[in-house]
DNA sequence: AGCACGCCGACT
DNA sequence: GTCGGCGTGCTC
């Protein structure tokens, strides 16, 4: 009876752990509860994640749960479910998983820390010493002497002894030294500070108020909860001393609370303009509304095009749901999670919102959780990881722009968000529904052709406004006419100026940042490529360094090229800084500003940015794909896309489908208001069908197209794929390794029956071949859908497991880029 | 992830 | 001779 538990602790080891819990822990330890337990020679947290019948005892020694990280450290059992279909769904190891469910920062953890026994000070104070002790031991004494307590490590590098660690033994053998756990506290918890809440008070106390005691009485407002006194003693503009008046007249009270600290969008809201819903809308709701109220998991996607009213649909959905007394999620991209969204949330469900996303900082992070998890918010708004977030009776969950890439986490665990949704409403016989103005190939068509995913169309946009016109521009062709390189053709050049003249505003994509992408020596063809990845490294002006974009190093801009000396560099490449400084020339009256990750680093810039747009301080909006996604923009009625194509040289099978995203997105910037909008791209393939169907905006179009390719060469939906990579700083352990578990995993097919056997391409070196200093080899697995991909890999890499895989190995089950 | 154990070059 | 390099294996 709860004798034992399984415990995943967060290294990179795909198996967990057994403890024994003492009886005075039995009553209360459960799956998903987070545990303090000694693991090797330190203390760690651990995670629970089942209770096993018996333990194979004999094999190792079974060590004790030290302690139950209680009261904020457990996660519903639910989603410790969710954890470990994770760890097998997408080969994670389990401790990692568990370890991304909780708030960062809060992991405990402790070490052995030494120190002189009481005895033994006493000796060395009164100057004597211990008798019969090796010199390596009078040294580590004279040591701890001087210091209260170290850590083994510590004391061993302090003493500067070879084989310091035995000495130590020895010496705590012989009593003269003790040794104890010291835990590391986490680094974030709950804040303590002083709190003002105001108490029930009879109307005669309140007459006789000074103007310093009403002020502070407003700032205090209605509500009962404690808020933080200095922040209150601030918007009051008086002191601790009025606050403690008003105290003794009963009015307030001041005591230590646990305060909670609140992101800023969740704080303000803003006037709610009630919609009414077009037709479509409210049959898109009334169905999705059936489909909830029946409890079976379901799926559903509402393509729809960027002004169709997707979110009110959305929060109509939320508001039922909540009615019902349930809970839901809706998760937004990386930087889909505007300011205006979270405030229209919050504003359309008051109280009862929490926000969970990247932006925030640990603390609040942190506090927001604890709240979702104690009942104190039934909506949760948030970026991939609230996926996690700990509500119970989830019963809705709203993927907005279903196809973006951040959804899908690139590091382990490599989870996609909207897979692990779907995982979260089959528990409890929910709807997830997921949005796009253009859906991923898989998405669309498992539900238009596949089914398994309801289809609802929102095709028009509200008031059926235009789309916009759009423009191809033949750069070769531009080329011919006008002789030299031109980076912004005559029929752009001439839309702009229109543009301007009309006073409106217009944006330009070029999904390239920096100045020049590359310099090459015009002598001898030498590339300046980064010394450890094998990409060109990029010019940028303002800082005036050279830049690699993957690994982040800089290098100054050399006057000389590296390989011949010669002074002929060629800066070559237009990048989103230099496009700026050219339509600075361009459009002399026109304010331009840039936005790309580089302007968007400086902590609020972004907003800045875009609110000074939306304000019409600015004409044109340069930058990358940033731009797509930003705001609506009712001003906007020029878009221009500068070499459209550059995405689709990337040797990825979804180049394609991810141009073309990019292209309907960035279009449907433009026009959202009452004047119809232009869209003007320019490339050097127009005729590459992911560019015409963009032009055309016809989805339906490029999807057709995309999925005869995709089935043409055995590309997902209509395989799997599983991408190892192998990486190394030495390339020929790289292929070495990589050639053993190609290997490994070939004579693990070859059992299996031909019809279902996985392709494996590779070992090849990876498109992205050397980065950070570490050369990758990469192997990717094709695995028919009908086949449980999920035991097949179990399987092979249990055995491959017990073959030992030197180097680093990254397995993406799923992955959405293959660099 | 840490940390210990174990087998080969450059120092006193 | 020793010191210490990091390859390999283990942690309940």
């Amino acid at each position: 009876m709860n004798e034992f538990v399984d415990v995943a602790i967060p290294v990179g080891v795909r198996k967990t752990f057994a403890y024994s819990v003492p009886p005075e822990f039995r009553e209360r330890i459960a799956a998903g509860m987070r545990v303090l337990v000694p693991f090797g020679r330190k203390l760690v947290t651990g995670y629970v994640t089942g209770i096993p019948d018996q333990v194979r005892t004999g094999e190792f020694k079974i060590r004790p749960v030290r302690e139950l990280l209680e009261p904020e450290s457990t996660v519903p059992p639910a989603l410790a479910e969710i954890a470990l279909w994770i760890a097998r769904y997408y080969f994670a190891p389990p401790g990692e998983v568990f370890r991304a469910l909780f708030p960062a920062g809060t992991q405990v953890s402790g070490e052995r820390r030494i120190s002189l026994t009481p005895r033994t000070e006493m000796l060395l104070s009164g100057g004597l010493r211990p008798p019969g002790l090796q010199p390596q031991e009078d040294a580590l004494l004279d040591i701890l002497a001087h210091e209260k307590s170290l850590t083994i490590k510590e004391l061993a590098a302090r003493s500067g002894l070879r084989g310091a660690n035995a000495w130590i033994e020895s010496l705590s053998a012989a009593k003269l030294i003790q040794m104890e756990m010291s835990l590391e506290r986490p680094r974030v918890k709950s804040k303590e500070q002083l709190g003002i809440r105001r108490l029930d008070a009879d109307p005669e106390s309140i007459a006789g108020l000074t103007a310093a005691q009403q002020r502070l009485c407003s700032a205090l407002g209605s509500s009962k909860e404690p808020l933080l006194l200095q922040d209150v003693l601030r918007a009051a503009g008086c002191t601790s001393g009025i606050a403690r008046t008003l105290e003794r007249k009963g009015l307030v009270e001041i005591a230590p609370a646990k305060i909670q600290r609140v992101p800023p969008e969740l704080a303000d809201s803003m006037n709610q303009v009630s919609l009414t819903l077009t037709p479509s809308q409210k049959e898109i709701v009334d169905r999705i509304l059936d489909m909830i109220r029946r409890r079976k998991p379901e799926r559903c996607l509402i393509h729809g095009v960027t002004g169709s009213g997707k979110t009110e649909v959305y929060l109509r959905l939320i508001a039922e749901v909540l009615k019902q007394g349930d809970t839901a999620l809706f998760l937004v991209p990386e930087i889909g999670l505007t300011p205006l969204l979270s405030r229209l949330v919050v504003s359309r469900f008051p109280n009862r919102v929490s926000l969970l996303h990247s932006g925030m900082s640990a603390g609040e992070r942190f506090d927001q959780w604890n709240r979702i998890r104690e009942g104190g918010a039934s909506v949760v708004v948030g970026t991939r990881s609230a996926v996690f977030a700990p509500l119970e009776n989830l019963r809705f969950i709203v993927i907005d722009e279903e196809q973006d890439a951040s959804y899908k986490q690139d590091e382990s665990p490599c989870y996609h968000a909207r897979e692990v949704a779907w995982q979260r409403v089959q528990q409890t016989g929910g709807v997830l529904l997921m949005g796009s103005a253009t859906p991923s190939i898989e998405t669309y068509h498992s539900s238009v052709q596949k089914g398994g995913i309801s289809y609802f169309h929102l095709p028009e946009r509200i008031e059926a406004r235009p789309l916009p016109r759009v423009t191809m521009v033949d750069m070769s062709e531009e080329f011919r006419r006008h002789g030299k390189n031109t980076v912004i053709s005559v029929t752009l050049q001439e839309e702009l100026e229109g543009c301007m003249r009309r006073g409106e505003q217009a944006m330009i994509l070029l999904n390239r940042r920096g100045y020049s992408r590359t310099l090459l020596c015009r002598s001898c063809g030498h590339v300046f490529a980064c010394p450890d990845c094998s990409v060109s490294m990029t010019y940028h002006q303002q800082e005036n360094r050279l830049a690699c974009h993957y690994c982040g190093q800089e290098r100054e801009v050399p006057s000389l090229c590296a390989n011949c000396g010669g002074p002929y560099i060629h800066y070559a490449g237009v990048g989103t800084e230099q496009l700026e400084s050219i339509l600075g020339t361009l459009l002399p009256k026109a304010r331009i500003a840039r936005l790309d990750r580089d302007t968007a680093r400086r902590r609020g810039n972004l907003r800045t940015v875009l609110y000074s747009f939306a304000e019409r301080e600015l004409d044109v909006l340069v930058g990358t794909q940033i731009l797509a996604k930003g705001h609506d923009f009712p001003d906007v009625t020029m878009v221009g896309v500068i070499a459209a194509d550059s995405g689709l040289s990337f040797p990825d099978f979804r180049s394609a489908e991810r141009t073309f995203q990019l292209l309907t997105q960035v279009a449907g910037r433009a026009g959202r208001g009452n004047a119809p909008g232009r869209v003007v791209i320019q490339s050097f393939y127009p005729d590459n069908y992911a560019l015409h169907f963009a032009q055309k905006q016809d989805y339906g179009g490029f999807h057709d197209k995309e999925i005869e390719f995709r089935k043409l060469m055995a590309y997902p939906p209509f395989r799997r794929l599983i991408q190892i990579v192998i990486s190394d700083p030495d390339s020929a352990k790289a292929s070495r390794d990589a050639e053993r578990i190609a290997g490994a995993l070939k004579a693990q097919f070859d059992r299996m029956e031909p019809a279902s056997r996985p392709h494996i391409l590779g070992p090849a070196a990876a498109p992205l071949e050397k980065l950070r200093g570490n050369y990758r080899m990469q192997i990717l697995l094709k695995i028919r859908p009908d086949i449980d991909a999920t035991t097949l890999l179990q399987d092979c890499f249990a055995h491959l497991e017990s073959q030992k895989i030197p180097s680093k190995v990254h397995i993406d089950v799923d992955p959405l880029s293959l660099l």
